[in-house]
RNA sequence: GCUCCGUUCGUCUAGUGGUUAGGACGCCAGAUUUUCAUUCUGGUAGCAGGGGUUCGACUCCCCUACGGAGUACCA
């Protein structure tokens, strides 16, 4: 019989929420809206020494921004709720102690020193495996090798003390994680984790454990930095009898650095100038400001997209897909096992293939925004012909405005290179009988009219276009390249037109 | 070191014993164009290596190499 679906997206806010933490919510969102179940944030904090103010806004920011929705999080709360580990502090020591109870876990007293000296001494002694295990743990202090009263006396005299998982000596303990298939591993490799800190706070092993099972989580869905723990949270469902509801386990692969090999850092990302963070992250402590994919002009549709098909695809060959498309094709067999190394060329080309998909309204809003921020007066109307002018040749909204500044400002100076080539006697004559030509015109000139009057102007001189045009670019933009000429007098108009050539004609100097 | 996971063009990937190994990004070339961009067309380039199994392996098994992750009272 199949439980409902439930996943959940359990991050820590210990800082901006990295690329990959919202590829794992993504494909856990996908997971949880394509089989109709139900998509849960539980926010980690068990760390109070890591926790970092803000960091939890920002999540919840992010996940907004990218289009994935919570059904249940400590913000639109739900039946399970505190979503938040701290606020769930008082249950998780009953689940340690029944464990310690059943002789699966036990107290222990070493402090971090002797932690290291056992560590030392072992390696020293070549054990292949240095931990705190069956084998070690009877050399430690800990409740397995005290009398029972003289725990309970440092227990009752306040002494700290962890609670250790007491993995046994020899058993094979096997997973069946959905995307890698039977995984098994020989508890002797496997040390005593800590499941209850001296702070009273549980770790991340018995939190996410404990919290999965009362959540009724059905699948785990995260990344493969978990793979090697993922044994001892099996022993965990075990000990607590919960094996029955044990949820499936699927671990993502990992995103990698584009060069090299390794994991995707923020380093690597500034390094090669793309953002890594989906949101502009201002660390609260030292103040330092990192970029983000929104910031940065990318979509977030386009930013979806190409997220999912890091690590997925849908074996078909479409690679343009919205978010219910995704939803639709999404399935957890087809997420490869092999890391994935982080291509944002393929980002930006996602990102093109979106902002052109954009409505004319939207792409006109986008240009206006930029318009204000630049502080430039413009008409309603202009900057819409302009937004459409430019849209096939934009990556992101700015170039919206980086492409289409010249429709609103004259030139400032010339591009010197272009004027030495293309600015000469010939195109200066026709230039100015252009100018002539268009100021005597009657009507607003349309781009086809303004091509007829050019061409008159060229037939009468005898000259090919190819010949002039060049200059007649360089005098209206200042700049070697740019979209359609002749469609840019019709959007500046005839006067502005007639200046920017007049203005040209007094500014360069005819050579050759 | 130890444990686990992985390995198809530069990158993301399709491929589940018989394919000219397909697509996309990037790159290169050509076409179009008033330039750049767009668009279109074409091209470049790959099964890590070695053993098996099989009539036949990219596909299954083993070994090696390489890469990654984990190895905290962090998650």
């Amino acid at each position: 019989m199949d439980k409902d679906v439930r996943v959940r997206f359990a991050p820590s806010p210990t800082g901006a929420l990295h690329i990959g933490g919202v590829r794992t919510a993504l494909y856990n969102y996908l997971f949880a809206r394509k089989t109709g179940g139900t998509m849960i944030l539980r926010i980690e904090d068990t760390d109070q020494t890591r926790y970092v103010p803000g960091a939890e806004e920002y999540i919840q920011e992010a996940l907004a921004w990218a289009g994935i929705e919570l059904n249940e999080s400590p913000w639109t709360g739900g039946p399970f709720a505190p979503y938040r580990q701290s606020e769930r502090k008082a249950s998780y020591m009953e689940y340690a102690q029944k464990l310690v109870n059943e002789g699966n876990a036990y107290y222990a007293f070493d402090t971090p020193e002797e932690l290291e000296a056992m560590r030392e001494r072992l390696k020293a002694a070549r054990v292949a495996n240095p931990q705190y295990d069956a084998l070690s743990r009877m050399q430690m202090r800990n409740s397995l090798t005290m009398p029972e009263d003289e725990v309970k006396a440092r227990i009752t005299s306040g002494e700290p003390y962890v609670i250790r998982i007491k993995v046994p000596r020899k058993e094979e303990i096997r997973l069946n994680d959905l995307i890698r298939g039977w995984v098994m591993v020989h508890s002797a490799t496997l040390d005593d984790k800590v499941l209850m800190k001296s702070d009273g706070m549980p770790t991340y092993h018995l939190a996410n454990v404990v919290d999965d099972y009362l959540m009724k989580i059905s699948h785990v869905i995260r990344g493969e930095e978990w793979l090697p723990s993922a044994p001892i949270h099996v022993l965990l469902y075990k000990f607590l009898g919960w094996e029955e509801q044990m949820p499936q386990f699927a671990h993502l692969p990992l995103i990698l650095k584009p060069d090299g090999n390794g994991k995707l850092s923020k380093r690597d990302a500034e390094r090669h100038g793309f953002p890594i963070f989906p949101l502009q992250w201002t660390d609260p402590n030292g103040g330092e400001q990192v970029a983000g994919f929104r910031e940065e002009g990318y979509l977030p549709d386009a930013l979806v997209n190409f997220l999912a098909f890091l690590g997925w695809s849908p074996g078909s060959t479409e690679e343009l897909f919205t978010m219910p498309q995704l939803i639709e094709a999404f399935s957890l067999e087809r997420i490869g096992k092999a890391g994935t190394k982080f291509d944002i060329d393929k980002a930006k080309w996602y990102n093109q293939q979106y902002l052109r998909m954009r409505s004319d309204d939207e792409l006109t809003r986008m240009l206006q925004e930029q318009l204000d921020k630049n502080e430039v007066e413009y008409a309603p109307e202009t900057a819409r012909k302009v937004a459409l002018e430019i849209k096939e040749r934009a990556v992101f909204p700015q170039d919206l405005w980086k492409d289409g500044a010249v429709y609103f400002i004259r030139p400032a100076r010339y591009d010197e290179a272009v004027a030495a080539k293309k600015w000469n006697a010939e195109a200066a004559t026709i230039i100015e009988q252009f100018a002539d030509a268009v100021e005597n015109s009657s009507q607003a000139l349309t781009a086809e009219g303004a091509k007829n009057l050019l061409q008159e102007v060229l037939d009468k001189n005898n000259v090919k276009i190819g010949r002039v045009m060049q200059a007649v670019r360089l005098a209206l933009t200042g700049l070697g390249s740019g979209p359609d000429l002749m469609n840019m007098i019709e959007i500046i108009g005839n006067k502005e037109t007639a200046e920017r050539l007049r203005t040209a004609l007094h500014q360069l100097q005819v050579n050759g």
